[in-house]
DNA sequence: ACCTAATTTTGTAATTATTACAAATATGAA
DNA sequence: TTCATATTTGTAATAATTACAAAATTAGGT
C-alpha cells in the first residue's frame, strides 16, 4: 500500500516522505473531502510529531502537482479531494455533507476570448436527504 | 436610482437604509465581483462613518435573501455578485480577474437521492488573455 | 412633535484558517 | 562518514470574518 502510494506520488513528480505518504493515503482512503485540520487531527494519534504546517505544505504541494484537488466549497476553509479527476459536488448547506457525482460533459461554454481553461468545478448547493427528512 | 434600488431591495423583502442602498448600488454599478473589503474601501470616502461590520452584515443579509450571490471563487475571501441569476465564472489564476458567461444548460445531473438543489455554481479556472500574452 | 420600542449601525475584541520564517531534522550523494 | 539539499517542525504573524454590546437611527402610536 505504501509502495503503491509512493508510485502514485512519483507519477506526479512528488518525492515520498512519511508525512506525504500519510496525507495522500488518508485522502485516498477517506473520500469525504476533509479539511486540512481534519486530516491533521486524524493523523496525529499515529504520528505525534506531525505539524499542522506540514499538512498544509503537503496539501499545497499535492494540489499544485495535480495529485489532489483543492475545493472551494465553503468560504470558511478549503476542502481536499483525493480524486483529481474532475467531477461534480453536491454540498448540503445544512449539515455540510458533500457528495460526489460524475461530471456530465458540459456544453461547450463561451469562454472569454483568449482564456485558457485549466480546470472546471461544478458545485450544487442544497439540502440532503437526511436534512430534508428532519424538515 | 436610489428609489429603484430601494424597490429592488424591497422585492427581496429587505428594508432600505443608507448603508444597504450604498452596498447594493455599488454591486449593481460595479460588476467586478468585489470582496467585502473592496466594497468597504470604495464606499468609505463618501461615507466616512461606515463600518466594516456593516458591510459584512449587509452582504450576508443580501445574499441570504437572494438579492446577490456570495461566490466561493477563491479560498482566501468571498466575492460578491450583484447579479443573482445563476451564471458561469471564469477566474484567472494568475491575475485574479473574473469574467462572467451565460450558464449553459447543464445536462441533467444525477443528484444523490433525496437531495434538493437550490443553487449551482460553475467555475472555470485558467489563464486570461492578458496573462497568456505576457507569457 | 414626542415617546417608546424595535431595528440598524458602529467599533472593538475574539476567532479561525492559513502563511511566513527560521531552526531542527532527515535524506542522499560522494 | 560528511556535506549539501530537502523536508519537517513550531512559533509567530496575517487576514478574513464573526461576536457582541453600546450608540444611533427609524417607525408607529399618542
Amino acid at each position: 500500500m505504501n509502495i503503491e502510494t509512493a508510485q502514485y506520488l512519483a507519477s506526479y513528480g512528488i518525492k515520498p516522505s512519511v508525512q506525504r505518504l500519510a496525507v495522500m493515503k488518508y485522502l485516498l482512503l477517506n473520500p469525504v473531502h476533509p479539511t486540512a485540520e481534519h486530516i491533521y487531527e486524524a493523523l496525529l494519534p499515529s504520528m505525534p510529531t506531525l505539524s499542522r504546517t506540514t499538512v498544509y505544505n503537503t496539501l499545497s504541494l499535492l494540489a499544485e502537482r495535480g495529485a489532489i484537488l483543492r475545493l472551494d466549497l465553503d468560504p470558511r476553509q478549503a476542502h481536499f479531494d483525493g480524486n483529481p479527476a474532475p467531477h461534480t459536488h453536491y454540498v448540503c448547506t445544512r449539515c455540510g455533507a458533500i457528495f460526489d457525482a460524475a461530471l456530465q460533459d458540459l456544453p461547450p461554454g463561451s469562454s472569454p476570448e483568449g482564456f485558457t481553461v485549466s480546470s472546471t468545478e461544478v458545485v450544487h448547493k442544497g439540502i440532503c436527504k437526511n436534512c430534508n427528512r428532519s424538515h
